[in-house]
DNA sequence: CTCAATGCAAAGCGTTTGCAAGTCG
DNA sequence: CGACTTGCAAACGCTTTGCATTGAG
C-alpha cells in the first residue's frame, strides 16, 4: 500500500495521508472570505486548465500532503485514491504548475526530480545525507552575499540554488552508536 | 566536425581543442620535479586502475580541455582523436574519476551532466541563463554562513551545492539592443 | 596467463509524447 | 458539439549494464 512518504521526514508511519478525498467543503463563500484558502477550482482555472477530478485530485495532494515529493509519490498516491489515472496525466499537471510557479520542481543528480508547493515564502534546503530528511531554512544573509557576487561579475541574477548537506543529529548519534570498527 | 565546446564561453570559434595527443611529453623528471603537474598515468594508477589509452586520452581531454564539460563532449572530442572509443568508456571512467573527487559532477534539472576537474580549490558557479556561460567564484563569507545555518539546525555539513542563475552583462547588452515590443 | 577494461548493444531510469477515446464547458 | 484532457504505450535522452573480446600487468 503506497501512500507518499514525506522526503522531508523519517516517516516512521505508513499512513495513507489524511487528505481529504472531498472535493471541496461545504462551507465555500465563508472560507474563501475569511482568506483561508484558495480553492483548488480557481487555482486550475487560473492555470486557463479545464477542471477534472483528477486535477482536483492531483492538486489536493500536493497541497496537503507532505512538503516534498516526487512525481511518483504524487502518483502512488493518487491511485490510491482513483487507480484509474497515469502518470503521464501527473506529470502533465505538475508541470504546467511549475510553469507558473504553482510549485518549485528541484532536479538533482539522476534521482526523480522533486516538487514543492510553491505558496509559502522562498526558502532553501538542508539535507540530511543519511535519512534524507529536509529542512527548510531561510538566510536573508546569504542571499544579499549572493546579490553582491552576481552584480560584481554584471549579472542580474534572476534565481538560484542552495542546497546543503550533511548528517541530522538524529542520524549523527545513531552512527555514533554503531561505529563500524 | 564535433569538438568539446567549452560551456563556460560562448565558444564563437569550433576549434578542435588544442589537446596534446602525445601520450605523455618527453620532458618527464624536470616536471615531476617543478612540481607542475602530476602524469596522467599516476593518477590512473591511484585510482587503482589499468592505464589504457582511452583513459589516458580521456585524462587528457579533462585536465586540458575546456573547464566544464559533458560527458558527451569528452565523448565526441576522444572521438575525434579515436573514432573507436565507446561513450560507456567515457562514462565508466568519468565516474570512477568522480568517485575518488579527481572530477566533480554535477546533475541539474533534465540536462545531461556536467563534470569539471577538481583539482582546484573549492568555488561555486554564476550561470548565465541567456548564453549558458559559467563564472566560477569563490566567496568566503557565503560558505561561514552556511555552516552557521547548518549549526544551527544541529547538522554536520558535508557538502553544499550552490549555483546563481543570471544574466550577464553581454546578454543584457544583447537583450536591451533588440527588445520585442 | 589472468583478471580488468573495452566496445557494442541492450536495458534502465525518469520523463515526455502521439494518439484514440473520453470529458468539460 | 468542439476543443481540451485523459490513459495507454511507445518514445525519449541520458546513463548504466551484460557479455564476449581484448589487452594490461
Amino acid at each position: 500500500m503506497p501512500s507518499l512518504k514525506d522526503s522531508s521526514a523519517q516517516s516512521h508511519a505508513h499512513n495513507p495521508l489524511p487528505v481529504s478525498s472531498q472535493q471541496e467543503p461545504l462551507i465555500r463563500s465563508s472560507r474563501r472570505a475569511r482568506g483561508e484558502k484558495v480553492p483548488n477550482k480557481k487555482i486550475i482555472r487560473e492555470l486557463g486548465l479545464k477542471v477534472t477530478t483528477q486535477r482536483l485530485l492531483i492538486l489536493e495532494i500536493v497541497r496537503n500532503g507532505p512538503s516534498h515529493f516526487t512525481a511518483q509519490d504524487i502518483f502512488e498516491t493518487v491511485s490510491e485514491q482513483n487507480p484509474a489515472i497515469g502518470f503521464a496525466t501527473v506529470y502533465r499537471f505538475l508541470r504546467s504548475l511549475s510553469e507558473q510557479e504553482y510549485v518549485t520542481e528541484v532536479r538533482m543528480g539522476g534521482m526523480p526530480a522533486r516538487y514543492e508547493w510553491a505558496a509559502k515564502r522562498h526558502h532553501d534546503h538542508l539535507t540530511c545525507t543519511s535519512c534524507r530528511k529536509i529542512v527548510e531554512f531561510e538566510n536573508p544573509e546569504i542571499e544579499r552575499l549572493q546579490d553582491k557576487v552576481a552584480k560584481e561579475f554584471g549579472f542580474t541574477l534572476t534565481d538560484h540554488l542552495l542546497e546543503l548537506y550533511g548528517v541530522c543529529p538524529e542520524c549523527r548519534r545513531k552512527d555514533d552508536a554503531t561505529p563500524r570498527a
